[in-house]
RNA sequence: CCGGAGAUGGCGGAGCGGUCAAUCGCACCUGACUGUAAAUCAGGCAGCCUUAGGCUUUCGGAGGUUCGAAUCCUUCUCUCCGGA
């Protein structure tokens, strides 16, 4: 079964579990406080972020990231991998923003400054943060790149996998207490490569085996709202069944709920998306079904269960005068304390209060459909 | 009363003879968002037709010049600035 928990040093993980992303230090527009009172258990961080904002070395003269947030509960940590690649497929990023074997070396489009983040690198940075789980820098791709490319991508992979895995036996030999670490399966659309990619990186072995990239078919332009194509079922499928089942599979950015619950019928167990919090202070709420405006969803064809939500799209005229909360059917702070009415009136106006109140409810969305997973 | 400037679509504000149903911003409407460089982005925003496109009525009012006017002329109304 795929129900379980995972042991770290600020205590288990129930899985499966989603943790939303702190990605510069903060669940955006919450505090911790409040991501936990929507029943938030475990998060992730982002290792270029902190490091350029703040510095690791900063972090770890302070006691540790866990003591930095104040959040005594696990926190994972991303490699850095991923903000290199989105920055380098954004409008922001520089020409001069390059990967090679060695590393990614990038220019931060805020301040100008060159950096270069290798696999050593990257893991000393998180083993300055002191997290629960790291990972190791990775080399994403576009689904539909050149065979030659994928091919590229994914031999850099493992060893950028490798070195890390040295690095990280380097800094915790003779250290007690250490941090899981996780690897991340790449190989974009080429079933092949996911193939190859998850079989070398079995072979070095790691605690959590991560599927990397976008889990979306299609995905050419990436950020250019063309083709963003759909969940990509087959191949999370397909790349669950390549990792030894005593292993934590985790999703890396998925997903919508019912993208979570498909996963996790197919064995992946940890999961991290930005769609509650981005989607919140975009005035999109997650509500239970038969509340919204329309029904997304579906039903399982191994258990028949139906996995169907609502969308609401609180901006809409349609809301205008609805006095009810967000979902009767929820206790979170927003939907026992304001109406419709009035929160899309605070978002409609940017107002970071609005923000706070949509993102605790869809995170609280999020944590109840986990626990619905959990109770099977 | 005299002199000067100006009146443009919900608002602000371009255009100054044809490529203008009219740049752009705001507001408004709809949608998207999947390891957050996204408090972002896309589309719509005179009316009608099923799209390419077509048709009808618009740039303070009335009249005129011109093949053609938001753009030029006359006049009326109103607004602002300066002087009596």
């Amino acid at each position: 079964m795929n129900s379980n928990v995972l042991k770290t040093k600020h205590g288990e993980i129930q899985l499966p579990a989603f943790m939303p992303d702190a990605t510069y230090g903060s669940i955006r527009s919450t505090s911790f406080k409040d991501a936990y009172d929507s029943g938030v258990r475990e998060i992730v961080t982002t290792t270029l972020h902190i490091e350029q904002k703040i510095g690791s070395e900063y972090i770890k003269k302070i006691g540790g990231i866990n003591k930095f947030f104040n959040w005594e509960r696990p926190i994972l940590t991303d490699s850095g991998g991923w903000q290199v690649f989105s920055l380098i497929n954004s409008e922001k990023g520089n020409k001069k923003n390059k990967i090679s074997e060695i590393g990614c070396s990038f220019v931060d489009p805020d301040t100008g400054e060159f950096s270069l983040l290798t696999p050593e690198s990257s893991i000393q940075i998180q083993a300055n943060l002191s997290p629960d789980i790291m990972t190791v820098l990775d080399n994403p791709i576009i689904g539909k790149s050149s065979l030659a490319k994928r091919k590229e991508s994914v031999r850099i992979n493992t060893i950028w996998a490798k070195r890390a895995k040295t690095k990280f036996k380097e800094i915790y030999q003779s250290k007690e207490e250490k941090p899981l670490l996780g690897s991340v399966i790449q190989g974009g659309d080429d079933f092949v490569l996911r193939k190859q990619s998850a079989e070398e990186l079995v072979e070095i072995d790691f605690d959590l085996f991560n599927f990397g990239g976008i889990p979306l078919n299609e995905g050419t332009s990436w950020k250019n709202f063309v083709d963003k194509g759909n969940f990509y079922r087959e191949m999370l499928h397909f790349v669950s069944e390549l990792i030894p089942e005593n292993k934590i599979k985790y999703a890396m950015g998925v997903g919508q709920p019912d993208d979570i619950a498909f996963c996790y019928e197919h064995g992946w167990n940890l999961f991290d998306t930005v769609l509650p919090t981005r989607n919140a202070r975009h005035g999109y709420l997650y509500v239970n079904k038969g509340v919204g405006d329309k029904s997304k969803g579906y039903i399982s064809d191994k258990t028949n269960k139906d996995y169907f939500y609502d969308i609401m799209h609180l901006r809409t005229e349609r809301y205008k005068f609805d006095d009810k909360p967000v979902d009767e059917n929820c206790n979170c702070e927003c939907c026992s304390t304001v109406s419709r009415a009035y929160l899309r009136h605070l978002i409609r106006i940017n107002e970071p209060a609005g923000y706070r109140l949509t993102t605790i409810h869809n995170l609280r969305f999020y944590s109840n459909w986990m626990e619905e997973l959990r109770k099977g």
